[in-house]
Formats: C-alpha cells, structure tokens, sequence
RNA sequence: GCCCGGAUGGUGGAAUGGUAGACACGAAGGACUUAAAAUCCUUUGGCUUCACGGCUGUGCGGGUUCAAGUCCCGCUUCGGGUACCA
C-alpha cells in the first residue's frame, strides 16, 4: 500500500469536523493553555505559502501542549474591516461585505485543507455586529474614563467632574491634552457645552483639533504608524500634515505603564527594543525663559540641563502657539511669510529637503542661569507636537542647532575642554565642562545632574520625563470600519445608550465622500438618533477590530459582555502569541493598551494580553528567470547565457521544478511564448533566480493548495518548518521539498511493504529503544525551543535508522506516532490508527524520554593534540577522568603524535574529548 | 545618524566553548527496469596523496583559552526597525 496522502488527509480532516476533536471549552480539572495567531486579513489574493508558517508553527505547539494534559484555546478569526476591501468597492461598486465574505470562505478553505487544529466554532469577524458591539462598548468606556496619573489607572469622569464642582483644577492628577486651570466656581458658572469640552480634554478617547496625517489619495486621516516617510504604508501616497477635528486614544497616557509592562513579558529583544523606542522615555528638564520686555515666559524641554551656558538662541516651531506672541511688529511680515511657506510644504518634501529654513521673530528671551539675552527664532526643524514646541539651541553640542547656527551666522560657544566645534558639534555626552560657571570641571553626567538639581531649587523649572508615544488618531474618513457609537448635540459629542449598541454600519449608495466633502456615511439615509441627532460621520480605524480580539475568543457568544469573567479568569491571557514583525509599534502597541484599560475597569483580570511572542520569519519570494536573445522568440538556458546578448525575463515559478523549466508548460504560458524556442545544456533549460518579495508581478507566489495537492498538507507543514529557524526570514524555495516527502514515504514503509502490515508486537532492542528516545528527548527539546527545522532532522535520522535496521515494532511505531502528531497530524492519525487505537492521536499521552536507555556502555573519545583531533579511541563510559588520561596516553597512535616528548598537560572532559597539550 | 539581527559547502541550513558542515536539496556513480518514474546503495567543503594520511577551512584583522563558528576588541558587509523627539 503507497502513502496516498490524498485519501489519508480527507478522512482524517473530515473525522476532525464529525467529531469536534478541536472543540474546546472550559474545564477546570486541566490547566489552560491559549495559543494564538494573528488573525489574518482576507485579502482577494488568498494565502500564499507565507501565511502558513507563523500558523503550521503555533499548531505544533498547541497540539503539543494538548498532548501534555493541557486544555489548549487556539482560534482563529479574521481581521475583515480595512481599506483594500474598500478601494475595490469603489472600483467595482461591489459591496465590501460580500467580497470580505467571499474571501473569509476562500480562506478558512484554505486553512483547513492545512490541517489546523483550530475550533471553528470560535471564530470571530470584527465586521460582525456582534463583534464590533464590543470594540464600540470599549470605545464608550474609553469616553467614559479618565486617566489618573497618581493612581496611574483609568478612573471614572465622574469622579473628576465632582473635584471640578468643589475644588475646580486644583491637584487634579490626570492626564491630558493641555493644562487648564479653574476654580469650582468658575467651573459652575460654565455652560453645559463648555463643560463638555473641557472634559474632552480629559477623556481616553477624546474629540480634538490635532494636526494629523491626511492622506488625500486615501481620502481619510491616518495614525502615525501608518504612515512612514510621508507616505501611506498601505498604498504608498503621500501623506500631508492638516489641523481636524478628531477622535483619538490618550495612548500617551499609558506611555509609563506600556515600557514598564515590557520587561514582565516574554518577547523577543528586538521587538521589546522596537517598542521601546516608539514609546521614547527621555528624562530631562522643563526650563522657563522670561521674555525681555514682556510679562510672560515660555517653557522648554531639555534632556542635556549642563549645557545652559551654551545656549546662543531659542527656537519655536512655526505651529506654536507663542509665535504670535513673540513676532515684533518689525518682523511681523517675515515671520508670516515663513509660516506661510511652512504650511505648504507636505510632511515628505519637508523629510525630503532638509533645508535649513527659518526667520528672526525679534524677541529676546533671557537665559535663566546666566541672565544673558538670546534671540528667539521660528523653524520648522523643531517639532509642534514634541515637548512644548519650543527649544534652547545649544549649537556646540547639537548637529541641529549647528547647522542652523552656521546657516544664519548666529554664535557657538564650545562647553567641554578641549573640544573643536569649527567643522562640526560634538554630541555625546563625554568630556570636562567649561564656559559654564557653576557647572565648571564637572563631568557631562555630573553637569547634568547639577544642572537639574539647580533648577529645581531655584524654581527655574522642574525636572520633567517626556514620551515620544503619541495618542492615536481614531478617525477614519471611511466607510469600512466600526460606526461610532456617537451622536451630536450642538456640535458636543454625546455617547449612546449601551443598549443602543451595536450601532450597525449602514448601507449607502456610493463608497465616496459626499458632494460637501463629508465622509461616506454621509449619504446614509437617516444616520441619526430616534430624536433626530445626528450620529458620527467617521468610522473607526484597522486596529480598532484587532485590539481585544483575543479576550473575545475566550467567550465569543456573548451577548451579554466582551468577556464573562469565568471565561476570562479560566483563560487569562495569551500563553503564546505567533506574527510578524510589522505590527511592533501598531496592533502590539494597540492591544496592550486596549487591554491596560480594561484591566483597570477590572473588566479582566490580566494586565498584558500576551505572556510570550513569538516573531515568524518573512517568506520571501524566490523568483525565477529565463533569458531571450535580443530581438528573438528564442531563450537560451542559464550557463550558456553570457554568449548571447539576452534580456532577462521573469517566469512563473509554477512551471519551474528545481530551476528547471518545463519548456511545454512555458509554451502555453503567455501567448507570446507560444512559437518560443530553447538552446538546453544537458537536455534542460537551467533558470537563473533571485529573491525578492514575494507578488505578483515577479511571478513568484506559490500558493498552499498547489503544494497540498501536490505532496499534501503533512509534507506542507514539515518543510515549511524544515526551511530553517522560524525567526529567521527566508525565500520560499520548492527545491527541498522533495526530501520531507520522501521522509514520510520511508516512514510508511516501516509500516507497509507491497501493501501488507509489518507491524510486529516483538520486544523492542535496546538499540531501536535508544533510537526512540533520543528521538523523544531531541523532539521535547525542539518543540520547547520553537526550533522546528531541527526536530523535522531529528524525526529524519530516526526514520533512516529505523529503516537500517528494519524495525517495524508496535513498542517503537507507537510512541513515533505520538511523536510526530504535532508536525504532521493526518498520517500521524492514520498510523497511530492503524497500529489499532481508537479515536483520536490528539488524545493520547505525549512519550516521555526514559534516560535509562540513552546510557552508552562506551564512549568514542576524539583524542587532540593541541586541539587538533587526530584519533578515535573508544573507552568505557563509567570510566574515571584520570584513567581515561591514563589510556588515551598509552596509546600507541599517542606515543607516534608525542614523538618522545612528553605531554605539557593533558586535559579531559569525560564523556567528551581528551586534549593533549605538547 | 541611532537601535536591533545576520554573514558557515553549489543551495537551505546544523553545531550547551569540546570531532565544523548534522539533516535535506542538488550533483556524480551504481542497482532494479525494455524505458521512465518510484525505490535502494555509494561518493560529495577545498587543496594534496596510488593509498594511509596530511594541509587548509565558518566575512576580515587582532585577542582570551588546553580548545573559538561560538567569548572579547576593532572593522567590512547585508537585512530589519526608527528618525529633525531637543
């Protein structure tokens, strides 16, 4: 009987379905374990062979932890609202509903013909109603909180609109967008309106002018990490910078908690890194400067306090509100004719051309600590949004400052011995200070700490800690997305009732803005409340969906809440969390504070949502490429390739088996090619190939069900494990595949030969139990380790030794099986069912290694001298370390190395090696 | 610029400081076959030797060590992230 994986595959798949062998619900005699991957977007294209990777490896380990005793949760659902559904929708008028749903079916059929042990019956859609009821219910909550900077946790506006009412703004901890001050009176005395927008300064998601990321092309604003370098990171247009009225997440809020969260989880060190940074803690000093011949001051942000005395001028951004208030009558054109030219340029011609640009605003402001008066300048290399929008400009110690210095001829005063700021600045934190009065002789680091002490004593200032994480912008112009739960009331925003929720998305007519400009749901008819309001026109962004959707898992037909707290407290968090890299500063950022928040409301009862990440590789695309002779139809293979004049042509990796083209396939391939024809070497035509991304346009996708029909799912998932480290990123490259499959092929054949059992009940040999368990060790290790390519070795050289010594024992086939149901689950089931058990191999026991028979009676000891091995001597292995010395030096191979000298040392490592130093 | 991660045969890759190249692909040779496919066996880093063997070898240059692909220092180079963040 062959290895008919075909037959195997579909009865054992359509076995999973009839029997729910992936259902899973809470049982509390068995701990739990939640394994999870990031859900994926149905995109048109379906899966290519990339997807599966992060997929085939969370697999593995959630059959494994199952066949430990673990109650595993492993789901999976699609992420369906976003913008390319959308764009096709306008394309083609189809609505974004159907195309989702045409491509979730081709999806899950594409996932399950892989063999996931997924329960279906969890699956979520963030474009389902009773779905997105949640995000919109977190959204309403988030309206509903404010964020207590003492207490570091969401807390209840209530709580704070009753300090307003009896001691107004004064100790008011929380954080948000700028501090205002009032008293209970005045507070009182504010209209309802008013009122409300005062709390918007306050709420988690709050409605705010904020100078965003507008993309034109896109037609709606976009958050920071969706833009990179100017431009949109889905779709690659520019992106301009725009003052609107927004919502958006007090992210920021959470900065503090987001990096001190990171060194309690388990994620890799580039990701924690990447995370760190995006959050930005920097630690310094907000310093105030007097203004000469005004009676107000001004604030800056400062990380390098010592350098006060170097300060020769200050800088405002051009959107600072303090521009207006510094700008001289004398100056007053200039500066608006800066401003002007300012705002036209996009954020990408501004990236593009780092011009140094800037005007003179006439204003003087005096040094705090040296009383010295510095002019004060308007550029648009400082930044709005960061710190308070205005600089000190120490042009001795900041590349920044340097070139604008030099650019505008403005003084440079050098504050460490010895150095020379004729070419450039010196920016790091090193050396002796000088020309800098109390701070003299000091170490930068010392100055810095002086320096700070300093200014809090004489209340110049206050030592101030910074974050670059920005809140998140949560409007989308879009129609795609989650409805606010929103509605308006001269013009304030006004939350709905919870048992209007969920507000579902309305139908309209075209997936365009309206004639006015306004977003799509502008056309919705009647998209206002039962007392005639009108309901927010925007809807919610990507990340909105993906934020929560690993609580919902745990109890996905609720109606009642996101998450009961029984689901909840029985699966907590994510024990391990497989995906890609590009979601570090996005979804990863996203979802932890999303979760952050609810764990304040006490709404869950976990703090981080994912205990360990994990980071698969990308699959890269390996493309293939043929070369015609200029000016002909005919194309000459690789080698002989530099004789002609050729140009080189991408083919289809699909008719291309280890960079051989199959010439009658490529024939038929392009209607061009139908007349083509060939010079071979060898009989072939060789390709030549690269590896670039993998798309379309290079011809190189390779699509999962073409492999699975081809070698089947459980050669499938073995190599795209064995392709190497899953961290790793690699091109796909079908030339290997050929040796998983013959793997599994040979270990059929230690089952059936000429379609009769072999299988035996004789005693295992010692020699065939040592196979087993090294096996079993190596795998338990492998799996423990995520190191997947070396377990898929390791199943190999059991397999082959195996084979060599014609075992086809129960006691060894059995326990193989056990083995190797993680990695390939259809033939597992079907050996391990034809080894006569019933049910399912996902319910037996996990082998254990016995070390008792690893134990060696002998040891083959490399003998080296001076490193260099030179010979085997094979020694017992109970054998003491001085006797081993003793014999490997009596050798006569040792006497001819050591030519009558005698050894200078002679080290061993039992059960090793023995180095002989000479 | 800054921060991460790499660099090992023709290819993908393996190697708790202890025999570098496991496992697999490819290639070469052979068996079976009318033939092909499939399967099985042998060889396969380079140089050298009839052979035993020897020399050399993990991007480059140093160092630590009895012993370095692995640890340390300094480069080269390729990926990834991030950036007027004061």
């Amino acid at each position: 009987m062959e290895y008919n994986f075909r037959d195997i595959e579909q009865k054992w798949q359509a076995y999973w379905k009839n029997n729910n062998t992936y259902k899973t619900e809470i049982d509390p005699a068995k701990p739990k374990y939640y394994v999870l991957d990031m859900f994926p977007y149905p995109s048109g294209a379906g899966l290519h062979v990339g997807h599966p990777l992060g997929y085939i490896a969370s697999d593995i380990f959630s059959r494994y932890k199952r066949l430990q005793g673990f109650n595993v949760l492993h789901p999976m659902g699609y992420d369906a609202y976003g913008l390319p559904a959308e764009q096709y929708a306008i394309q083609t008028g189809q609505h974004p509903a159907v195309t989702t749903k045409i491509n979730i079916a081709r999806y899950r059929e594409q996932l399950e013909k892989i063999g996931f042990c997924y329960d279906w019956d969890r699956e979520i859609r963030t474009c389902e109603p009773d779905y997105y009821h949640w995000t919109q219910w977190a959204f309403v909550q988030m309206f509903n909180h404010y964020f207590n900077t003492k207490l570091q946790k969401a807390q209840p506006i209530s709580g704070l609109v009753k300090a307003f009412e009896t001691v107004g703004t004064e100790g008011i901890q929380a954080s948000c967008t700028e501090e205002l001050n009032f008293t209970s009176t005045e507070w009182k005395a504010k209209s309802e309106k008013d009122q409300q927008e005062i709390l918007l300064n306050y709420r988690i998601a709050y409605l705010a002018d904020l100078k965003v990321n507008w993309c034109p092309a896109l037609g709606t604003v976009l958050a920071n990490d969706e833009v990179s370098e100017g431009l949109s990171v889905r779709g690659g247009h520019p992106v301009e910078q725009r003052v609107m009225r927004q919502w958006s997440l007090r992210v920021s809020a959470y900065a503090q908690r987001l990096l001190d969260g990171l060194s309690t989880i388990d994620w890799t060190e580039s990701l924690t890194e990447t995370q760190k940074n995006w959050i930005g803690r920097s630690e310094g000093a907000e310093l105030r400067f007097d203004i000469k011949g005004q009676d107000f001051n001004f604030e800056v942000f400062t990380t390098r306090a010592d350098t006060i005395y170097g300060v020769t001028f200050m800088v405002l951004a051009p959107e600072s509100e303090l521009v207006k208030q510094v700008t001289t009558p004398e100056q007053a054109s200039e500066v608006e004719a800066y401003l002007d030219a300012t705002k036209k340029r996009t954020e990408r011609e501004r990236l593009a051309d780092r011009r140094v640009t800037g005007v003179f605003s006439g204003s003087y402001a005096i040094n705090p600590v040296s009383g010295t008066e510095i002019p004060i300048w308007i550029s648009d290399y400082v930044l709005a949004g960061y710190g308070t929008g205005a600089i000190m400009a120490v042009p001795a110690h900041d590349n920044r400052d340097y070139a604008f210095a030099k650019h505008f001829n403005l003084p440079i005063i050098p504050l460490i011995e010895g150095c020379d700021v004729s070419e450039e600045s010196l920016d790091a934190k090193e050396g002796i200070m000088m020309n800098s009065g109390f701070l003299n002789g000091l170490t930068v680091k010392e100055a810095i700490a002086k320096a700070k002490e300093y200014i809090a004593e004489k209340q110049l200032g206050r030592v101030k800690v910074n974050f670059r994480l920005r809140d998140a912008i949560f409007s989308r112009q879009r129609y795609w997305g989650e409805p606010f739960p929103v509605y308006y009331k001269e013009g304030m925003p006004y939350m709905l009732d919870e048992s209007k929720l969920p507000l579902e998305l309305p139908e309209i007519d075209k997936f365009l803005p309206t004639e006015k400009g306004e977003p799509p749901l502008g056309r919705a008819k009647n998209w206002e409340t039962q007392d005639h309001f009108p309901l927010e026109l925007c809807t919610m962004p990507g990340f909105a969906g993906s934020s929560a959707y690993y609580l919902r898992y745990m109890d996905p037909k609720n109606d009642k809440a996101l998450v009961s707290p029984e689901a909840n407290q029985y699966w907590r968090n994510v024990d391990l969390y497989i995906g890609g890299t590009e979601h570090a500063t996005g979804h990863l950022v996203y979802s932890r504070f999303w979760n952050k928040f609810l764990f304040d409301l006490g709404i869950i009862c976990e703090d981080e949502p994912f205990k360990k990440l994990i980071n698969q590789g990308m699959i890269q695309g390996r493309s293939n490429f043929v070369y015609r002779i200029k000016d002909t139809n005919t194309f000459v293979s690789l080698n002989l390739k530099d004789k002609y004049e050729t140009t080189q042509l991408h083919v289809d990796v699909n008719i291309v088996s280890n960079d051989i083209l199959d010439t009658e396939k490529f024939k038929n391939w392009l209607p061009d090619y139908a007349n083509a024809e060939f010079i071979l070497e060898d009989g072939k035509y060789i390709c030549g190939w690269a590896v670039e991304k993998m798309s379309k346009s290079m011809y190189n996708v390779v699509n999962p069900d073409d492999i699975v029909e081809k070698y089947g799912a459980d050669t499938l998932r073995l190599y795209e494990m064995f392709l190497g480290p899953l961290e790793q990123s690699k091109p796909w490259d079908t030339n290997g595949i050929d040796g998983v499959h013959r793997f599994l092929k040979r270990l059929w054949s230690l089952f059936y030969k000429d379609g009769n059992l072999l299988v035996s009940d004789e005693t295992p040999t010692a020699d065939e139990l040592k196979i087993l368990h090294k096996t079993i060790k190596k795998i338990t290790f492998d799996i423990e380790n995520f190191s997947y390519n070396t377990s898929v070795s390791a199943f190999m050289i059991c397999v082959n030794e195996l084979f060599t010594l014609k075992c086809s024992k129960r006691g060894i086939l059995e326990p193989l099986s056990i083995l190797l149901a993680p990695f390939a689950p259809h033939v597992a089931e079907e050996l391990f069912y034809v080894l006569g058990n019933e049910g399912t191999v996902c319910d037996a026991i996990f082998p254990v290694c016995n070390e008792e028979y690893l134990k060696e009676s002998a040891i083959k000891y490399p003998i080296s001298f001076n490193g260099k091995v030179r010979f085997m001597l094979e020694l017992p292995a109970d054998m003491s370390k001085e006797d081993v010395e003793k014999a490997a030096l009596a050798n006569e191979l040792t006497i001819k190395q050591l030519d009558g000298n005698s050894p200078k040392k002679v080290i061993v490592v039992p059960g090793k090696i023995v180095n002989i130093v000479l």
